[in-house]
DNA sequence: TGACATATAGCACGTTCGTGCTATATAACT
DNA sequence: AGTTATATAGCACGAACGTGCTATATGTCA
């Protein structure tokens, strides 16, 4: 979740407009891409004249950026920090997964999970944005791979769980849910991805069989 | 994966030089989006002018229809035929899956899964391209539904095993592991796949404990 | 109040987009 | 051989793209 200094900077010295511009720009990124995004149809929702908004970055690039360091902090505000004070171990795993598929599920932008759909998007487009995108999604993948190599220790998951293949697995569900409800408008995907979680977290309990 | 008269009709009857255009376009199309795919970048690739080449489509859309259909056309070639004939089942559910795994693992196009990257893009266009993609990609999620009731029926998978939820899980590894592969260069997510779907297999065979 | 920094708008640029219209090759058929 | 259908190219259009340059408001601080 490291951010490049420029934006990162701008965000932090309490510039509201830019803040507000980027409310907006995840919203469009989410549903027409990163790329979709474009200067014109953001000033125009935003209210600004294209160069006027322009001026608050320097190119299209760092708008992109700043669109994803955007939805990063709001992931860490309602997914990270409220389960921060969770008890650590399968508890706050469970907690950390639950407040992700709410978030899908609610969906705060109108095109759904912006990461999801930029990852698509730019893992064929070699560059900065999508070099953040890899670094931003991977340090999501790495604290729940954290959060399960806790339980392990704290002995609620057997010792011989695969951790990263428990990970990709329920990384997977969440994922999967997303893509289902956005495509086939399937909502109960999000209660199949609940029960998948539960189902492989049953498995890997200390007492339970041996798989 | 009912086709549009028009392109299916001009698919069928030969045209070669259709077809290699059509060839080309799934490749940028896999790689830049259905969007990113431009008549203009295409006739450079195709060595045609942009006239000539947007002479075979009325309009950009019926491009990008055709374009799905062509990989539709790609995807039944070199993962359902191959199997059609695999004994019925769980073997030949889990040959579906190990020839759709491959498929994305050697990705015949430069931007690996066509289907997977026009999910992200198009799921929030309404339009006849999102409604061909999820027609596409529903059918193929029946197909492998269908496969695994069958293998209930035949006795090889649990009675009271939940179908929609098994299809769910496995249908997700497989995305899971292009999105890891894509992205993240992860190459072992094909082999997680491969060992979350044997696993849970391996679970609801007739024989196993309840879970 | 005057100097100065910042935010916004206006305007224009070169490029590329999708998409028409028209002319010319090439092939097929009478 | 002459007509006719088909494929391709040339060219131009209006629009939108990203991105500069310049002028004008709107503060902030001396």
């Amino acid at each position: 979740m490291k951010a490049s200094p420029t934006t990162l900077k701008s965000i932090s010295h309490g510039n509201k407009i830019r803040l507000e511009i980027l409310r907006v720009s995840t919203d469009i990124a989410s549903a027409e891409g990163l790329e979709g995004l474009t200067i014109g149809r953001l000033a125009k929702d935003a209210g600004m004249s294209k160069s006027g908004l322009f001026a608050h970055f320097g190119s299209k690039e760092d708008l992109q950026l700043a669109t994803l360091e955007a939805a990063a902090l709001t992931f860490a505000e309602q997914i990270i920090e409220p389960t921060a004070n969770v008890e650590p171990g399968v508890k706050r795993l469970v907690a950390m997964l639950e407040a992700w598929i709410q978030s899908v599920e609610k969906s705060n932008y109108r095109g759904g999970c912006l990461f999801f759909s930029a990852s698509a998007e730019m893992d064929d487009r070699p560059g900065k944005v999508r070099d953040l995108l890899a670094e931003l999604t991977e340090s999501w993948v790495i604290a729940l791979n954290n959060e399960a190599k806790l339980a392990v220790r704290l002995g609620e998951l057997r010792e011989d769980c695969n951790v990263e293949l428990l990970i990709f697995q329920i990384h997977g569900f969440v994922q999967e849910a997303n893509w289902f409800y956005r495509l086939h408008n399937e909502k109960r995907a999000f209660d199949w991805a609940r029960k998948s979680i539960d189902q492989i977290l049953r498995f890997l309990r200390t007492g339970g069989e041996k798989i």
